[in-house]
DNA sequence: TTTGTAATGTTATACTATTGCATTTGTTAT
DNA sequence: ATAACAAATGCAATAGTATAACATTACAAA
């Protein structure tokens, strides 16, 4: 992944799934850490939509699959999850959105569309520089920059 | 303001604050808007500190100072506050700040040092610019572009 | 004054997240 | 193997953030 995009309506979602769990239990092995079922879980859930899901939106869907939890189960799933950069926390909504790319250590930028409830994702180096760059001039140290940007998707903005 | 800034802790915050108040007081009447005494309260708490102030801290000082209210009276005010742009909310503390300047319809970018717990604000064009046009390129409008930065501040990485 | 709108009051409740401690599970070293 | 340790989970309670619904009051214009 380079710059971004913001996911299509009409895309095999079986397979984008399917792609996520694999590219997950990859990261997690190459990274020594484990995921469990319940992690794998948690995040299947997550990444069954393109769009924000909450924390308590996953309990209810495990609940619905037989599988009942309390909220710190899925907190404590979500913290492991966003540590290794598998799922990504959406401030302004208080959600969580799965992530399908390799971002390495690289911030990005959240494209939410207030229509659908659709996130996409952006990786601009440049925005990050920028920002680091005029936060330095104001003696300012940057750790990790949250940009959330609301607005229209493409779909949307059609209809 | 163009630029930006980090609140310098030595400056003199009785004139800070006086200065605040004026320019609630003009922009609102320009706005033809009214800032209740209630409003005014509330806006002058936050104003007390360069800090980020949560919804319930207000209450406390409100609760103090012997004017108790309930909770949905400051999130009322917060609304109009921000709505007129004389706070912003920060997404990921659940808090609020309050804005000294006078950024018009102009997004901002703000710094929150994550020692001292400080808020500063930056408006750079230049970042909203490329994350329109980055975002236009994947067909999405952009609306609100919420762009948070953690970090230390300068008075914080010396000591 | 009447009338309509904006602001506030009151109560209850919904939604989001963490703490503390007990238990289980998996890994590592002997 | 098994002891010892660390990571993950279970469980119950509670803390923290935000809104809904409806009644009342304050203000401004007609
Ligand atoms: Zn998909
Ligand atoms: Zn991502
Ligand atoms: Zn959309
Ligand atoms: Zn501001």
């Amino acid at each position: 992944m380079t710059s971004g995009s913001f996911p299509k309506p009409e895309h095999d979602h079986q397979r984008c799934v399917a792609r996520l769990v694999r590219h997950a239990e990859q990261l997690c092995i190459k990274a020594g850490v484990r995921l469990t079922v319940q992690r794998l879980a948690i995040l299947k859930i997550i990444g069954s939509s393109h769009k924000a899901t909450g924390a308590y939106d996953v309990l209810e869907v495990m609940a619905k699959q037989g599988q009942r939890a309390a909220p710190v189960t899925v907190y404590r799933a979500l913290d492991f999850l966003i540590s290794v950069g598998l799922v990504h926390r959406i401030s302004s909504l208080n959600a969580f959105i799965a992530c399908h790319h390799s971002h390495g250590s690289n911030p990005v930028q959240l494209l939410i569309c207030k229509a659908c409830g659709g996130v996409g994702e952006l990786e601009l180096p440049a925005v990050t520089r920028a920002l680091k760059e005029a936060a330095g001039k104001a003696g300012f140290s940057v750790d990790e920059p949250v940009v959330e940007v609301t607005g229209v998707c493409a779909h949307c903005c059609a209809a």
